[in-house]
DNA sequence: GTGGTCTAGACCACC
DNA sequence: GTGGTCTAGACCACG
């Protein structure tokens, strides 16, 4: 499990990490029933504090990427193949829709915007 | 010149009239040197306070949308058509950046994100 | 007598008329008991308010740069070609104080200062 | 860090708090990644309001001479020695092209204001 | 009338 | 604890 944090990122660090995590599920990187670390040891390896990492659980658990077992830890919840794509779906297209309709505000076409997106989208 | 606030989105509303008004002058709804109605007139009609209005407008001004002249008011810059256009970009591209690492990070594929953004653009 | 206008300066109106007229009585461009025009004429050639005018008048007499016959009109202030020299160093010395303290504050030095003026001054 | 203010001066607050603490950034007085004082805490100090703080510390930030950190802070931006010469002449030729301006308008020629400044630029 | 500045005090998100 | 946002209300400079 990766988990990447920048500070200079207007996002919060939280976010960052459900992001992060819910990404590798969907991708099927972590299997289904991987147990997670300790919210102290990611805390401690990451430099920052338990309650950042406990809230990013409590949201990945609450969008059900994982689920809790009391005193035992956090694990992947079984997602068959076919899930996680719906669980990804769900993802983007809520970011989606909220995005085309800046995009549109702004007077921006469908072509111009697909253009611009083949541009920047890199590698 | 429209402005909606919403007061549910997790948007803060200067941000909400910065970008409303942002976006009709880059669509040159609003012609140069067109003068902005009171930011206390505003703040009435929206119910909102005129510190939020400021802001926005400070904003505006700031990224070259408006300027000041203290006493008669605030007013639409001049902007040549190739900058109104170049603006647009800049506020389009700020955002597409960031908007494609997260999809990219999803491990959206261009292609899946194209086909996608043409469902969901509708008309 | 010449007033130009600015408004795109973030200097207030009424300033920028007591400088230039100010300057064109140090500079000896405006001869001593030279009858200033009304300022209901300034105002309307200058396209502001009659307000703005007296408000620049009125500092131009606080200055003792004109003084004013009620009924007849303003006039330029009787000034030998030493009292000429006098009130512009006035003028000239109480901004330059206040300059320079804040460009020693920000650490340059005087050779870096006299570098910078000589490529700025131009012409 | 050190800041003064001065009630009488015709500057704003915030902007004499913008001038100190700019100026001491780019004379490298405060090191890259320094945690300012807490906007609270700064007001209480000076005996200003909060939000007149803020204001500063968002133009400081504009700017590019601090970053915030949210819920930790704000910070010294990281700047290269050559960078910190730049911002200084942004500010510097700033300032500069408007005070020769005026200089010239008095009719002062270039010795004439290279005289005056070797005599008030002191030690 | 306009915008510019400042105040005191509140609630929220984040850490 | 931190900064981010918003409020109501005040006084000032400018026109």
């Amino acid at each position: 499990m990766n988990i990447i944090i920048s500070n200079t990122s207007d996002k919060p660090i939280y976010q960052q990490i459900f992001e992060q995590v819910s990404a590798q599920i969907v991708k099927g990187e972590l299997e289904r029933d991987f147990c997670l670390p300790p919210i102290r040891t990611v805390a401690k390896q990451l430099r920052i504090s338990v309650i950042t990492v406990k809230k990013a659980w409590e949201e990945l658990e609450h969008r059900g990427f994982i689920y809790t077992m009391v005193g035992k830890g956090c694990f992947v919840a079984p997602l068959l193949p076919g899930e996680r794509a719906t669980k990804r779906d769900e993802l983007v297209v809520e970011k989606l829709k909220k995005d085309i309709e800046y995009y549109k505000g702004l007077g921006l076409t469908l072509p111009e915007l697909i253009e611009l997106i083949r541009r920047y989208y890199g590698s």
